[in-house]
DNA sequence: ACAAAAGTGTTGCAAGTACACCCATGC
DNA sequence: GCATGGGTGTACTTGCAACACTTTTGT
């Protein structure tokens, strides 16, 4: 019944960042800059400061260059197998965050789209499946999908955004009935400038 | 830039432990032997070992006196606030467990109707919380309901249970089509035995 | 003129909800 | 005979899925 039976895992966060990108779901990576998997893609992530609550560290870790003001992020899994760092015991906390199209991040990470990853480090690439299957799933009943979304958008790029997430094309009609139904979007009375079609009512997030 | 910027927690599984008894919900909780929070009641958990994985630690914590096979258990949540433990930082990999009403379970622990939740230590009463809303998330759209039930029951049992958890009536009719429908349960060729009452079919659930 | 996106309703199907009676058994 | 749970069907409502045309604007 000594201390060292029980585990004292260094703790990192780990982050699976969305956005829409050319009408396709992208996942930023970094390559890790040494040893292990040195020269690999893998998620950003960071460890666990002292007195610092997970959800900082998420934060910290996406906005380590310009300031992103809130991100939209939440908890997604706990990974601790004792295998899954070749260095030492070290639990990933990961979480899944989401950035609209006007985000102004400017970090060393590369966006990838989530259907043409490369080969990831760790066990990053299951962190990766898990949290795109969350996504996808809180897609239909949640508003997650406005997260991609800048400050004024239209319905039709709010679809588009959505069929990227998806992968799949959605029907105009139904889904705009839907938005409505479930008030997601207040209007604005703006409307869209400019491209070869009539003008757009401009939206919001509802807040 | 030096080690002692992060964190090395100690990592407890904390488990949320489910069973329904006497038409209720009921959780699982020890009255802490030692400081702090010495004489409260707080859920059951344990240090996770150097080389066990978080799924070993949450059935060992469990199981720590009979011998329970196999039990139905999920992660939860990741509680990491700084100050959620008075001594130290520790992390807590919170699971949901459900055991079956002829379970077998014989350990230190005491069954409390959620509904009747003494003062917990820690921020154990979160963990419920958060437990209790995703068990009955769960209920309508998975098998976890039948994680309740023993080997064989028939669909009056089987609605009790439910009832239980969701703390709310349901329709018999309704009820029995919807799991014949599901196809949750496979009918047996046999019949229950006792009680003013026709005999009523046997169910198992569908592997 | 043509290409591109905006906007707009109806119909059918599936899933869920409400609701009541007779039967077998034990006491 | 009375209390207890077993077992069964129909009608209504609601949410989701399929489906096509006209209008505005830029080139």
């Amino acid at each position: 019944m000594f201390s060292y039976e029980f585990a004292r895992p260094a703790v990192t966060v780990d982050l699976v960042t969305f956005a829409v990108r050319d009408d396709a779901l992208t996942v930023l990576l970094i390559e890790r800059p040494e040893e292990p998997f040195k020269g690999t893609w893998t998620l950003p992530g960071g460890f666990v400061h002292d007195r610092e609550p997970l959800e900082a560290t998420a934060l910290r870790v996406l906005a380590s260059k310009a300031d992103l003001g809130e991100v939209f992020r939440e908890q997604l899994f706990t990974f601790g197998d004792p295998d899954r760092d070749p260095r030492d015991r070290v639990l990933s906390v990961a979480y899944l965050a989401a950035l609209a199209s006007d985000h102004g991040y400017d970090g060393p990470a590369t966006w990838f789209r989530v259907d043409e990853l490369p080969e990831l480090g760790f066990d990053h690439r299951k962190i990766v499946d898990v949290a795109v299957e969350r996504l996808r799933g809180k897609l239909s009943y949640t508003g997650i999908g406005l997260e991609f979304m800048p400050a004024e958008f239209t319905l039709g790029e709010l679809q588009k955004s959505w069929e990227a997430v998806l992968d799949k094309p959605l029907d105009k009609r139904n889904f705009r009935k839907s938005i409505v139904a479930r008030e997601l979007v207040v209007a604005t009375s703006r409307k869209s400038r400019g491209g070869a079609h009539p003008r757009a009512r401009l939206y919001r997030r509802r807040v």
